[in-house]
DNA sequence: TTGTATTTATGAACACCGTTCATTTTATTT
DNA sequence: AAATAAAATGAACGGTGTTCATAAATACAA
């Protein structure tokens, strides 16, 4: 019987489109403000027909998340290969990591600010692998730099931690707004520059 | 007439009645499942009456948000006096804002990360001159540090962004629930490593 | 092809939300 | 005590997430 498979089919079509639908509300208006009939509109469907195929609001930003992070660690990845040196592979990661961030800002929220649907306990399993994952793509990239001689005496994780509070809080100062103290023309190189100083500093760290 | 000096009493004792309950019931269960019906019920008056005190929830928010940043200010002064040593000083800033953010977590959401009603064009004006005043705090320790031998050759601005996305990111990373990843009773003592190193990497930049 | 069983979609209904406003209650002034 | 002013109410409006009996569409068996 090929009718369960194009079924199937259908199901997984018919998420795409809920999935898709909904980005692009949260992208735009933001998630409290996109309600489950906006994005039933959008797909031409009545709103209870969601529920069919999502079991509540949560689950739709949930399967997003873990899109998002599936693309998080893409343009992590981008940022290792190609560069030789350690330390060098270190700054690209934090810089394609900050890009990642400031082109997908929702995204960004939805993995590492967001906090709504985070406490379900269901989800934790699945969203907590993901990002430890990414951190340990952070804890190898400053392995290598170790090995290299970076950070003497120092701990990986807690050079880790270090790295990924920075680029989280440079990220999340901007994207929430809050370089507004700063004049418009100068909030970017601000954040460059921020980072910029931030590993100089760790380079000449050594000791 | 001291009948409308009383009045006038009486409407500022309203209005931190609401404020109070408004604090609590945010502090409890967040902003957006926190509905104007609850505050209401807390004090015991009707829903309507809430809205000939502050224009709308947001203004509620708003009013707790200029609160907020006082206290913030305060704790950071408090980090600042009885430090001798110029870094001595920036390093207990440092941990007096963390201090505050984990003591306070909702009004440091309120503050840096929420982004709902600071879109709000009228109340940027007074949000950000709070926010700068927060800052130059920062660049003024920044600066006696320089003076005395620090970050030598560094932008007093650039520096002081670095420091406060460091801090910003360990306190949000946290409250934000990120460092669930980290088994639970490591994840403070990440946090203070974390601070620590960077505070120690910092220290020895000088060059 | 027809009739039955199953899947899928609907939209009304529920209990909530922020906010407004005519009405009622309370307090003050004349 | 009557008239006026201020404060509080609660019903109503248009929205929300979610559920569920009903209706429509599809798949399978006879």
């Amino acid at each position: 019987m090929g009718v369960i498979d194009r079924k199937e089919r259908e199901k997984v079509e018919m998420k795409r489109q809920i999935l898709d639908a909904a980005r692009s509300l949260f992208l735009e208006q933001g998630f409290e403000k996109t309600s489950i009939r906006n994005i039933a509109e959008v797909i031409e469907y009545s709103a209870g027909t969601i529920y069919l195929y999502f079991k509540d609001k949560n689950e739709i930003l949930f399967a997003l998340h873990v899109e998002a992070f599936s693309a998080l660690m893409q343009a992590m990845q981008a940022g290792i290969v190609g560069e030789a040196d350690p330390f060098e592979r270190l700054i690209s990661l934090g810089k394609h990591y900050l890009k990642y961030a400031f082109e997908n800002p929702e995204l960004y929220d939805l993995m590492f600010v967001m906090t709504a649907p985070i406490e379900t306990l269901e989800y934790r399993k699945e969203i907590w692998c993901d990002g430890e994952r990414a951190f340990e793509t952070l804890e190898f990239v400053v392995a290598d730099c170790m090995k290299a001689g970076y950070f003497e005496g120092a701990d990986n994780e807690t050079i880790s931690v270090m790295v990924w509070s920075l680029v989280h809080g440079l990220a999340t100062l901007h994207l929430r707004r809050r370089t507004m103290i700063f004049p418009e023309e100068k909030r970017i190189k601000l954040l460059e520059d921020a980072y910029a100083q931030f590993t100089e500093i760790l380079k000449t760290y050594k000791k």
